[in-house]
DNA sequence: TATAAAAGTTAGATTAATCTAACAAATTTA
DNA sequence: TAAATTTGTTAGATTAATCTAACTTTTATA
């Protein structure tokens, strides 16, 4: 049974391995820095984890996560994004106050507790921030999260979460028709002031380029 | 900010409190006890929790929360009563599931947090064992839990909770028509097995002791 | 390639919470 | 009331996780 300490440091490295593509190890300082703490408590934990083979490195070298390493992280993700989904869907908290309880709430040890509230939230896949939640098996979709800007003209994609919650974003949101799940597809951009023309259930709207930055979205397959 | 450690020995002193009806304070040994530690371990942390204004007490004497610690006591006993309600009502957990899942949920640091999945259960005043839950302003209802052959014969009451959860139990609990806010009238006694007759919405059935020791309930006002 | 900068490591100290072992006070009981 | 038992306290050690400060290795750059 790993601490919640541990349970921190494999989350962080498994962070790091998900972001850098090409998974190229991470360091001990940029461990430290993402973590908050110091190298050389990094470097206290690193031996203790490699002990019990969560994670591989050599002297000086790169940490790699070993594949039970891995599956452990990913269990932390999966109940972190999972309570996210709970806290904004069932307890209407919203998009920018979820983490900072999630934080807490990823380290409950029960396997039933997480089984149970995956079916109560009926299998979600994508968490209120538009990131993947692993399922039963740990198996994620590789969804590239983006955000309306990035689409190109003609694209199509589907809503999955918003970056902002203040009152007139959100009223503005509804008047155009949009919600979570929606399909969007990009009409138009207009190149002087980056605007984006997108359609929404069959209807047309202009929105602004910093209002598309906090609309998050996936690809459609 | 209490740590989860210092937030168990106040729960405990709580608990101690609420026991003996005219307070007469807990002793070290028998926090020790029930806090599966040794006794100097307790008495380092007394010191500390006295410190911090939580309890009071003399060298050799017994111990008493103060105001502010009985208050954060209670808060931990909502928290811990109200997640025990989450996990009976909405996942499905059983009576005898819940409570070890909750004493690590009743340390999640968020105001926010309770408040809402007090508002999402429906301000429930009673959690799955029978006992009260103490409301926002951390009031509390002094009801006696019971269990049905503690009524006398006359008496109503309303059934809170099950102490048992076997399939072949549960089915004799809905098979005489009995559910969780039922009123349940004892109609009489039979002292050769001490079996009870009770009516449950104006149907009378006659149960076990054995039976009725399994079901919880609170007197009528 | 020599040197400076960055990255990583080690040793030793600190803090919170625990323990064991020895001791002291209070209470029970013979 | 004196002895035995229970209860409570203290001192010193241990463990996990952190820190600072000094040091070493690797990498970048002049």
């Amino acid at each position: 049974m790993l601490s919640i300490t541990e349970e921190n440091y494999i989350k962080h490295i498994l962070s790091h391995s998900m972001e850098n593509s090409m998974n190229s190890g991470v360091g001990t300082n940029e461990l430290a820095l993402s973590l908050e703490v110091k190298p050389s408590s990094v470097n206290v934990m690193l031996k203790k984890l490699r002990e019990k083979g969560l994670i591989e490195y050599e002297k000086y070298g790169k940490i790699y996560l070993t594949d039970s390493g891995r599956l452990l992280g990913l269990e932390i993700i999966r109940k972190h994004r999972l309570w996210e989904t709970f806290l904004y869907e069932k307890l209407d908290f919203t998009w920018d106050e979820v983490h900072e309880v999630a934080e807490q709430l990823e380290h409950i040890k029960s396997i039933k507790l997480v089984e149970k509230l995956d079916k109560f939230l009926g299998f979600p896949s994508i968490d209120p921030h538009g990131d993947p939640i692993p399922n039963g098996k740990l198996e994620m979709k590789t969804i590239s999260k983006m955000v309306l800007t990035e689409i190109p003209v003609g694209g199509k994609c589907k809503m999955v979460a918003v970056k902002d919650n203040s009152a007139v974003f959100l009223k503005f949101v509804q008047e155009i028709g949009l919600s979570i799940n929606n399909e969007v597809e990009i009409i138009s951009k207009l190149e002087f002031d980056e605007s984006i023309e997108i359609e929404v259930n069959k209807i047309k709207s202009r929105v602004s380029k910093k209002f598309a930055q906090n609309i998050c979205v996936i690809l459609n397959d």
